[in-house]
DNA sequence: GCCGTTTTCGGCCCGACTGTTTTCAGTCG
């Protein structure tokens, strides 16, 4: 059983409970639950074991009794029941944009929908206008939601969501209305995909910012038009575009609730209330009564973190895990920055799959600002990859000798993502890796194994003296491989107690490890590493991502192995 | 169902937009 299954489990009784009317504390209670389990850094069964559940945010007795069932016996008997009452296809329909648990039941109880299927039949034979409080408009909008859950939207790095927010913010300016304006959402906390774009402006002219949003040429479709507030499909991705004007003296607060996370404003607002003031996205008050309520801050984050006796909190962290009490306590940690990043080590030149010849590689890293850079091409098992044979090997390494000694300002490493083998054994003799400025070991192959296998596979690369990092540790491909499955608090251990980094992999399709995952190796004492796995000259600007997932992870300079000075960093390889 | 520097009971973030109403419920973020 593992986290994603019982947050799933938790989320799916949420959803039953709400089309049963229940009470609606009851059902944030299961959300939010769920959602501590999915970000929950370390396994719910050793969470479990060490009788920690109930120390964990949002879960008590009850539904601490509950993840038990569900350890111990694989299945819970409440969420059986449950299931019974409902037939899953209802759930399903929840999925529907604009359709809601009040309209789902309406339409199973009185016209017996239990599935999408029947729903678009029903609004196409015109069947729901039967029923009280649905006409013409409101059909033709639940066939419309129908209609984009079938061409499912996915989420989208983070990358391409800046891409679309970007072109959308030019031409908003191009209109001269705009006075000001910000990315917000997702995108400002560089989460690492996002599932619709948020922005937000100061504009004297709402009403004509609000039209110009929904006539652009890259809306496709118009979902919401208000004064303040509108939203369209963006005709690229047809991902969801939210744009909301405010005025010049709410911006700081409106952009703080813009931001989110949801969980994060929710628990700022709970603590203003705590503190008797009154927090929205207009500013903080005195009061929540308008007659009597003065405005205390509103102008800028800033303003309103200082007034509520907090530092300021960096988008990235805004997640509801801790970054509040920690800045009340003035104990937020300094984040790593791009800036602090002298080198980059994850390369693969023209030698093995790269397309950059080893001196485009160097230009590259100058160009950067870089003081050292690693290249590292794959081991000779890794054919599909054109892997270095241990004589080619031999021969980059002395072309690598050779262009470290030409340069002043920069210093070269030759480095090999070396294979993790089936069994553990690396993909060359240590007679070999110690010929190797920079083994970083990684897994491509028999990712079927069991958790304990592809566990101890890790746990001998971290323990061998010439491996000084492990790559791309879960093996995950967004959208196309699942990560395999391993025992975390054990490669941990291994990684810790044998000083060999983890990397954060900058690639979008990899971020891996995660975000989450980054910070449970620091808390555990690991070192982490950046490496964009660039292939071509444009894939060094992929450290800029692994910085922010750095950053999301709490990460500071000193966790981070990539800033480290060459001498720090010498020391280091010297292992 | 959770949670406690006012509380072990009685609260639980808050406002915009829409459609169907004639003051509001449902949905969303």
């Amino acid at each position: 059983m593992q986290n994603k299954d019982i947050s799933h489990i938790f989320r799916e009784i949420a959803k039953i409970l709400e089309l049963k009317g229940e009470n609606l504390f009851r059902i944030r209670a299961y959300e939010r639950a769920a959602q501590t389990i999915e970000d929950l850094p370390e396994s719910i069964v050793k969470v479990y074991e060490e009788k920690r559940l109930t120390s964990l945010p949002g879960i008590g007795n009850d539904l601490a009794k509950k993840v038990e069932e569900l350890v111990t016996t694989g299945l819970l008997n409440y969420y059986h029941e449950l299931k019974k009452q409902i037939p899953s296809g209802v759930i399903d329909m929840l999925g529907i944009s604009g359709l809601g648990p009040k309209t789902v039941k309406l339409l199973y109880d009185n016209l017996g929908i239990d599935s999408i299927e029947k729903l678009e039949k029903a609004c196409r034979q015109g069947s729901l206008l039967s029923l009280e409080g649905i006409k013409e408009k409101t059909q033709s909008n639940i066939l419309r939601g129908v209609e984009l859950y079938k061409h499912a939207r996915e989420r989208i790095y983070l990358h391409l969501g800046l891409d679309i927010a970007e072109k959308i913010i030019k031409q908003l300016k191009s209109t001269g209305l705009i006075e000001k304006i910000e990315i917000a959402g997702s995108l400002r906390r560089k989460k690492e995909n996002a599932k619709d774009i948020d922005i937000l402006a100061v504009s004297k002219k709402p009403s004509e910012v609000m039209d110009a949003f929904t006539a652009s040429p890259l809306a496709a479709q118009v979902l919401v038009k208000g004064q303040t507030k509108s939203s369209v499909l963006a005709n690229e991705r047809n991902i969801q575009v939210d744009l909301r004007i405010v005025g010049e003296k709410n911006f700081g607060s409106a952009l703080m609730y813009f931001t989110g996370s949801k969980d994060f404003n929710i628990k700022m607002r709970q603590l203003a209330i705590k503190k008797g003031y009154h927090l929205n996205e207009y500013g903080l008050f005195s009061d929540k009564d308008s007659f009597k309520k003065r405005t205390l801050a509103s102008k800028s984050e800033k303003e309103i973190f200082s007034f509520l006796g907090m530092a300021y909190i960096p988008p990235e962290l805004r997640e509801a895990r801790g970054e509040i009490e920690a800045s009340l306590e003035d104990n937020l940690p300094e984040l790593v920055e791009f800036g602090d990043i002298r080198g980059d080590f994850h390369i693969h030149s023209d030698y093995s799959d790269g397309s950059i010849s080893l001196e485009e590689i160097v230009l590259c890293a100058k160009d950067k600002g870089y003081e050292y850079v690693g290249i590292c091409d794959h081991s000779q098992s890794l054919k599909v990859a054109r892997g270095l044979s241990v004589s080619l090997l031999h021969k980059k390494i002395e072309a690598v000798r050779m262009i470290d000694n030409r340069q002043k300002n920069i210093k070269v490493f030759c480095g090999s993502e070396v294979d993790i083998l089936a069994q553990g054994k690396l993909d060359y003799p240590d007679s070999v890796l110690k010929e190797i400025d920079f083994v970083i070991a990684a897994i491509h192959s028999g990712f079927k194994q069991s958790k304990q296998e592809l566990t101890q596979r890790i746990v001998r690369a971290c323990q061998n003296p010439y491996v000084r990092a492990i790559a791309h540790p879960t093996g995950g491909l967004r959208g196309l491989r699942e990560p395999y499955e391993i025992d975390f608090d054990e490669v941990f251990k291994a990684a810790r107690d044998y000083n060999t980094a983890l990397e954060i992999n900058c690639h979008p399709e990899r971020m891996d490890l995660s975000d989450t995952r980054a910070m449970a190796a620091q808390r555990f004492g690991v070192k982490l590493i950046l490496g964009t796995d660039a292939h071509n000259a444009e894939q060094f600007d992929l450290m800029a991502f692994g910085v922010n997932a750095a950053r999301r992870a709490w990460l500071e300079r000193q966790d981070v192995i990539n800033c480290l000075s060459l001498d720090e960093l010498s020391k280091w390889l010297g292992k």
